[in-house]
DNA sequence: AAAACACTGCAACATCGTTGCAAGTGTTAC
DNA sequence: GTAACACTTGCAACGATGTTGCAGTGTTTT
C-alpha cells in the first residue's frame, strides 16, 4: 500500500484512488492487461475514460509499457526503472493461445538483429505465442 | 492483371473486382496496410463490410498475414506460399516512427530464442521500430 | 434451366477510444 | 488549518472500428 505511494510520488503523480487501484489490479495479476481488463476489475468504481487517462498517464511516465499481441494492445508494469524520458525494454512477451494469458519474460532478452544498411532501429518487441507452462501441466 | 486471377483461383476463390483490387493494391502499396487504409483506397467503390469480409477471407487463405505494430493491426501479403492449413513466417517487420509505414523485411529472420522449460513456441512475431532508409535520406 | 452456392451492400448494432467541460480532489505555501 | 492552485475525475457526446443478419445478385454445378 505505502510501496503504491512511493511508485506514484516517485513518478510525479498525484496519488489518487483510481491510480492506486490500477496500479494494484497490475501487481497482483501477473499478466499483461488490456484496457478492457481493467475495466472489468475496477469499472463499477471508477469511469471509463479515467481508466484510458490512467493508462495512458503511466505509459507516459515510464510505469507501464505497451504489450503488442494478436489480440490487441495490452500493457505489463515497467520492471526496471523507466522513466517519462527514456522507456527501455527489450525483454520478450509470450502469449499462451490456451489461457490467452500474455506475459513478460522480464530476464529473456530478444537477440540482436543485423538490420541492412539504412535501417536505424530505435526499439524492439518479440512475441512469441504457443503454450504456457501451465497450460501444458494440465493438459 | 492474369496474375491476380490465379492468385485468386489458386486459393479457391472466385474472382471479384473487389477483391482483386484488394490484391492490386496489396501489391502496388509495398508497405503493410490497415482496414482504413484499403477503405481509403477503395471505399468510394465497395462497402466497408465487403473489404472486411475480404481482408478475413484473404487472411484464412493465406494470402496475407497479420502485422502487428503500436498502432493495432495491418496486413501484408505473404510472399512465400501459404495456404488455409499453414501459415509460415519468421520475418522480420520494421515500422519507420517518422514516415508510419510498416513493411516486412522478408529476408531478414527472426533469430532463435531459448526458452525457459516448459514453455512450447509455436509462432513469433518481431517488429523493429525506428528510421527508415528513405526517411534517414531526406533529414 | 434449375438448384445450390458464394459474394455484396445495406442497416443495425456493439465495442473501443477520444475530447470538452464542469465539478471535485490532492498538494503546496502560508 | 486554510486558501489557492493545479491536477484529476465523471459525464456526455462523439467518432472510429468491427460484427452480424438478411435480402438481392451473381456464379457454379448438375
Ligand atoms: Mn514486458
Ligand atoms: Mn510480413
Ligand atoms: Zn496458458
Ligand atoms: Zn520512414
Amino acid at each position: 500500500m505505502e510501496q503504491l505511494r512511493e511508485t506514484l510520488k516517485g513518478h510525479h503523480l498525484r496519488t489518487t484512488t483510481c491510480r492506486e487501484d490500477v496500479l494494484l489490479t497490475f501487481m497482483n495479476k501477473k499478466n499483461a492487461l488490456s484496457h478492457g481488463d481493467l475495466e472489468g476489475a475496477l469499472g463499477e468504481n471508477y469511469d471509463r475514460v479515467t481508466i484510458y487517462r490512467t493508462l495512458k498517464t503511466f505509459l507516459e511516465k515510464g510505469i507501464i509499457h505497451k504489450v503488442l499481441d494478436d489480440e490487441g494492445l495490452r500493457y505489463a508494469l515497467c520492471s526496471h526503472q523507466c522513466s517519462e524520458e527514456k522507456h527501455q525494454h527489450d525483454h520478450i512477451h509470450f502469449k499462451c493461445n490456451a489461457c490467452g494469458k500474455t506475459n513478460c519474460l522480464e530476464n529473456l532478452h530478444i537477440p540482436h538483429v543485423t538490420l541492412p544498411s539504412g535501417y536505424q532501429p530505435e526499439s524492439f518487441n518479440l512475441l512469441i505465442q504457443g503454450k504456457c507452462p501451465e497450460c501444458l501441466g494440465n493438459n
